[in-house]
DNA sequence: GTCTATAGTCGGATAGAC
DNA sequence: GTCTATCCGACTATAGAC
């Protein structure tokens, strides 16, 4: 919100993000926290005002990097959905490229630490979760939505639904990262996993994408 | 694990189980546990030793509950399959019977808190975790990765990976509910809600199926 | 700006009456 | 089995030296 300086402020936010997302709110102390960041607890005090403040400082900090980290890949999308002849076209190759830079996203080792903060703001939100949901993450939850109109001509509610089911294929493989690696066996998430997530994910996209674009107004059947 | 009397120990189980859903371990006070449950915070020391094996017993609480809950849709899965004389047949039908079961029960109150509790131990697991995948949820994955198997002739891992995502369709509605009621602007997760979320994802399910079935080596396609 | 020292609160565990 | 009373440690916040 000011400056870029290498502050003590930094150092302060990385190490209760961190903090917040394994133990909680509550669970993570400002005392644990100002260690691990090397320095002693009333610097919280003094740059955020107490422990709520930095809470909701890691929030802003995520808010900030997810725009950095996906911010690029969204403008991209929308400008070529902007320029397309054939916009739903455009829009299967822009779904394609939003998904799987989202699965990307995985490899990126500051992505964990956010997983975890922003699972809990999920689970139980405080004012922390409009922060976060304002940035980015309500943005591509938008254009998802938008191209899967172009795509299907579902109406709103479908749509939205079915952005959502989308985004599950991969957000799981963070959320339930436990029984994740427990039933694949993996030792953890790198390139060599994430590039059979995305192509998996991706796969299911496109036979989606297809059946949506045939029946345009009924994309299910009930039981 | 002993008797079934409506006894003053699943009272206490009942208010922990919410308590540490929503505010994790760290942050359920054992005082809060027992004023919830009406009961002084001593009976927590004398029923389960002290505040973990509380929270042990939580776990074993939702594995016994979700073998309820999914238990019987499991065996007959497998039943059909083992008797049928088509199994890919079969296999689909017990996809779309058994992920039509885990989306409805969403609908059950009792299985709220039990995601909370379990979203919890997936990013940071406990002696808890295992616990609760020695239960319902490694026998679900491994039904799951089996029928699509048999469905798409896929390899072991990238059957797996499939299963996770499917599953994901379903899970990111509870998981990321906080996201889900402001995107979708519902003011609950209700019957019709789950209805909508269930015919999204069975209707996927079936095109992901009858791709799988067509190019049983290879499901997805690269950038 | 950065640190140390301290105040005041609340947590889990336990002892012991009934 | 169920309750009350108490101990001791850990927490957040703050005052004030440098």
């Amino acid at each position: 919100m000011d400056s870029d300086k290498p502050c003590a402020r930094d150092i302060l936010l990385h190490a209760a993000l961190d903090m917040f997302g394994r133990r909680g709110f509550d669970g993570a102390s400002t005392r644990a926290i100002a260690a691990a960041a090397g320095m002693p607890m009333s610097q919280i005090t003094y740059h955020f005002g107490g422990k709520e403040g930095l809470y909701l400082g890691c929030a802003q900090m995520i808010a900030e990097a997810m725009g950095r980290i996906i911010g690029s890949t969204l403008v991209a999308v929308e400008a070529e959905l902007a320029a397309a002849s054939a916009p739903p076209m455009a829009a299967r190759a822009g779904l394609r490229q939003l998904l799987g830079a989202m699965a990307e996203a995985m490899l990126d080792p500051e992505t964990r630490a956010f997983s975890r903060f922003m699972l809990r703001e999920q689970a139980e939100p405080t004012r922390a979760f409009a922060i976060i949901y304002g940035g980015a993450m309500g943005r591509v939850l938008a254009l998802l939505e938008r191209l899967i109109v172009l795509i299907s001509g579902k109406d709103g509610i479908a749509a939205k639904v079915e952005a959502l089911a989308l985004v599950g294929q991969i957000t799981v493989f963070r959320v339930a990262q436990a029984g994740v690696l427990e039933f694949t066996g993996w030792g953890g998430i790198g390139p060599a996993e994430v590039a059979i997530i995305r192509q998996t994910i991706l796969g299911n996209v496109d036979v989606i994408c297809a059946a949506l674009g045939r029946s345009p107004d009924e994309g299910g059947r009930q039981e």
